[in-house]
RNA sequence: GGGCCCGUGGCCAAGUGGAUACGGCGACAGGCUUCGGACCUGUAGAUCCGGGGUUCAAAUCCCUGCGGGCCCGCCA
């Protein structure tokens, strides 16, 4: 039988043997060495059972140091190294697990199917569309398409939404600013357009007007709700040139104005209302809201005001009340009430829904769980909406409530804001175009005859996923400060890096195929070694990464980085045993075929590895 | 006033109880009669922000101080 998982088949045999030699479950204590020298796998339970079994460390490590070489295969040997137990590979049946499952799965190599069933819902970027992306944005548009493919490969059905409030204030502002304005002076894209002239609104823009603007849209149904909805649309357009050039992709948009005139706010409140924690006060401050008491909550206790208002005295929903009521529809609390039109992205090639005012009905089916990609300093606002869903009732939906969060992308000493347009010069177009230009160059050096054709979607990739790359290879809770050289450095780790090794293997296989029978002991030296056990962990660092998803008081933690990692050290590997070991001028044949095949199974993990990344693999660059 | 995130070689940055602190950039020295040099091999470079404490064991946990970023509205 093809096992789909190499590293977990290891794994297993050796808390196995753990469980035979101790009597108990030690799996807790087992880590990844910190050196080859010391095995593939290390348990430091000694130190754990020194109590309890009234002996030294070092003692305890040499009775657990004992297996049985027939039951549990794929150990080599148990070495007691003073109190550490480690496991060695046997690499021999080892390596034909790996190969076996990287021939048999292909394209599905790292895929399994233990998280299937669940619909998950992941929202991101937001973007207000009234504004291009900046660098920050993208930082969130990335994070999400990731865990988005993430999520898909481990089986979870997803849904990939994008949120756009269409109704705020920066809206009918940008409205104003293209009916006042002279829109001509700009030039490129609409969101860049729109961008400059909404920064150059600020300082003049006829409050009064706006404010009737403002009016309109919300009311709906009405040329400015027309012409802003219009308005908007072009803008979403000329994100989604964007997020096409960035490899990010959707499902659905959902958007503010078609949830305002849905009726679905007022069936909430229905059901806000029935909770005993909320409660519309007659007199006092918040007299005339609708607020609900979060003093069950330590956090909130520390506040001046334990009452969140849902709606203020005007009948209007805050945030927060909003926020619950969209999540609401989300979880299939309230029944789903939006009308949906295809919306055609040409640019990702994606067959996109989006919310409407008329069309057809049911395109969305409810989600188990939730990730809603957000940066950290919305922590706060996020858990008092999963905090009010425990305390209206909810406690599924709350659980089920993930602000998978992120730190943002500053400028050295300055952030981004859209208002003073402090993004400009720093657009994610700007930041891609640089790095295309860049990579361009580089291109055209080590390809003088190629094609104009060639040279630009060569250059548009690799400057593309240098951007991608740089946002991906940083843990979530680490503030960005934009540097040009950070991304347009091409060498060492970076997306570029791993896109040549791509291309040097996919170079050696369109010289050669590994022939249908390949002799797997010839691959002894520890390059090929490393290469083979790098590859068999592929599926298992997958699923680390999603079980490593953890709710913090700051929001969720996802280490997507962990899978920049272990790409670029395959690459490394690689690249090692490629200076190394000749392979279409092996010393044999046989030696030949079997590091073709090496070559090809490298190919192919780097080719799902990078896939996940949202890297499109190159066999020339 | 309360709360959150970050602080690790010149720069960036993993490691969040366990072995000699993983890498990258930059610096220095090597390697193409060899499959793509966006490469490889090696060298130098670290008071893990400071001070206490807990532990057999602390970059990691606790207390405290410092520095940087951020949040605490009937706003969006």
């Amino acid at each position: 039988m093809t096992v789909e998982n190499p590293w977990a088949e290891f794994t297993k045999q050796v808390i196995e043997a753990l469980q035979l030699s101790s009597g108990q479950d030690l799996s807790q204590y087992l880590e990844l060495p910190t050196d080859s020298h010391h095995g593939d796998l290390a348990c430091t339970a000694a130190f754990h059972l020194t109590q309890q079994l009234k002996k030294s460390p070092a003692e305890i490590a040499k009775e657990l140091a004992v297996f049985d070489p027939i039951r549990f295969p794929l150990i080599e040997q148990v070495v007691a190294q003073g109190p550490y137990v480690n496991f060695y590979i046997n690499i021999i049946p080892y390596r034909r697990l790996v190969v076996e499952a990287i021939q048999s799965a292909k394209d599905a190599f790292g895929r399994s199917t233990q998280f299937a069933g669940k619909h998950v819902v992941v929202e991101y970027p937001a973007v207000n569309p009234n504004n291009p992306l900046h660098v920050g944005h993208a930082r969130n548009a990335v994070l999400g398409d990731t865990t988005a493919r993430l999520l898909q490969t481990v089986g979870y059905d997803v849904t990939r939404m994008d949120y756009i409030n269409d109704l705020g204030l920066q809206i009918a502002v940008a409205y104003w600013a293209l009916k006042h304005l002279d829109a001509s002076k700009y030039k490129g894209k609409y969101d860049q357009i729109v961008g400059r002239l909404y920064v150059e609104a600020q300082e003049h823009y006829d409050e009064s007007q706006v404010r009737k603007y403002l009016k309109q849209m919300e009311q709906g149904d009405n040329e400015v709700a027309a012409e802003v909805r219009k308005l908007t649309e072009r803008v979403l357009r000329a994100h989604h040139k964007t997020h096409a050039q960035l490899n990010v992709h959707h499902d659905l948009l959902v958007w503010e104005s078609n949830i305002a005139h849905s009726g679905l706010f007022a069936k909430a409140l229905e059901k806000i209302m029935a909770a005993p924690t909320t409660s519309r006060p007659t007199k006092g401050e918040k007299a005339g809201c609708v607020i609900v008491d979060l003093s069950a909550y330590e956090e909130f206790q520390q506040l001046k005001d334990t009452d969140k208002v849902l709606v203020r005295s005007d009948g209007v929903a805050t945030y927060t009340g909003k926020d619950i009521a969209f999540h609401f529809w989300k979880f299939g609390i309230i029944k789903d009430p939006f009308h949906y039109k295809p919306f055609k992205s040409p640019k990702t090639g994606d067959t996109i829904w989006t919310t409407s005012n008329s069309g057809e009905t049911g395109h969305y089916h409810s989600a188990d769980i939730i990730y809603n990609v957000i940066g950290i300093p919305q922590s706060q606002a996020q858990r008092t909406v999963y905090l009010t869903l425990q305390t209206l009732g909810y406690e599924q939906a709350s659980t089920n409530y993930y602000h998978l969060a992120y730190e943002f992308v500053t400028l050295p000493g300055a952030k981004f804001s859209g208002r003073k347009g402090t993004w400009i010069g720093f657009s994610t177009d700007d930041v891609i175009r640089e790095a295309t230009r860049r990579a361009r160059k580089e291109v055209k050096k080590r390809n003088p005859e190629a094609d104009a054709r060639f040279l630009r979607q060569v250059a548009e990739a690799i400057g593309s996923a240098a951007v991608r790359y740089a946002l991906l290879k940083v843990a979530v809770e680490k503030q960005i400060v934009f540097r040009w050289e950070d991304l347009l450095n091409f060498d060492g780790n970076a997306a570029p890096y791993l896109m040549y090794t791509h291309a040097r293997a996919s170079s050696i296989l369109r010289k050669e195929l590994p022939p249908s029978k390949v002799r797997l002991s010839e691959l002894t030296n520890p390059y090929e070694t490393e290469l083979i056990k790098l590859l068999g962990r592929f599926p298992a660092i997958i699923l680390e990464i999603v079980h490593g998803i953890k709710r913090e008081v700051w929001g969720t933690r996802i280490e997507l980085f962990h899978l920049a990692e272990y790409t670029h050290s395959l690459c490394v590997a690689f690249n090692s045993f490629y200076n190394h070991c000749p392979v279409l001028k092996a010393d044999t044949k046989v030696l030949k075929g079997a590091r073709l095949l090496l070559v090809e199974m490298c190919r192919q993990v780097l080719s799902n590895a990078l896939g996940l990344l949202g890297i499109k693999p190159l066999e020339r660059i």
